[in-house]
DNA sequence: GCTGTATTTAACCTAACAGTTAATTAACTA
DNA sequence: TAGTTAATTAACTGTTAGGTTAAATACAGC
């Protein structure tokens, strides 16, 4: 019993139907009838996906006469990010080489090389990085 | 059978085990005997685990003789990243509210606020958030 | 071709997971 | 108080995950 915080909450997570239920969530509290209404599954069924998530941290419920209130808590998802941190370099690595690859390539092919000159406010490249 | 994408590499990233193995194949490309040394686990279990990361695309496989060296694939961790974006305001707005509250009561408790201004240069605040 | 080393496959076990239906709890409503 | 609605719990089922040991495969060196 009891895997560590991010095992728990990754578990959590790879379950695309409570993915959705997170997705519906982020757009406000609602109630559980709500949450399981685009499921094709019995209501069992997703208060069991909701006891799993609220298990990971990842949801807290309310309660409000017969209605059980549900909000997403976003604060183990902080966890996976800071997990990720390690290894963004991994693919923003390849990234940044794919770039320099595209350069040469643009450069060659190019009169001038300053067309490709990037804004500095630009945020996220083509290839959908983020600037940190 | 077959999982969409994100859910495949979510699950595999929930065992602890497989995250470690990430972590060693994060400092470099090595051997499936060399991966299986720090587990108290006989090798095909860790035979599983690796075919488990090749099968979500975070691992791949070469060949050297008997050795079947494996080295990380980074790719689907964007995935996880990408979807992250969704949410990252749920935490960093609740930090925001943190910071916004600490900064009054630093302000209240300091004689000049200058003293609090933060230099541009700095990527992370205090509450270990990315600036984006 | 035999022997040793690296790794995988096969067969099996147990526990956990994702779902079901039926029964139960809790609260509002008439 | 009886009936309705919201949600959970109980009991059960089939499948998958993670581990085991023993056997098989693949290759290198003698």
């Amino acid at each position: 019993m009891s895997a560590d915080r991010l095992s728990t909450t990754l578990s959590a997570l790879a379950d695309p139907t409570r993915r959705a239920i997170l997705a519906r969530l982020a757009l406000g509290e609602t109630t559980v009838t709500e949450l399981a209404e685009p499921f094709d599954m019995s209501m069992p069924a997703i208060s069991k996906h909701l006891k799993v998530l609220e298990g990971a941290g990842l949801i807290a419920r309310g309660r409000a006469a017969q209605w059980r209130p549900c909000r997403l808590e976003a604060a183990p998802l902080k966890g996976v990010d800071d997990w990720l941190d390690d290894y963004r370099r991994f693919w923003e690595q390849s990234f940044d080489r794919l770039d320099a690859y595209l350069q040469t390539v643009q450069a060659k092919t190019s009169k001038t090389s300053k067309t490709f000159k990037q804004s500095k406010r630009q945020k996220v490249t083509k290839h959908g990085r983020k600037t940190r």
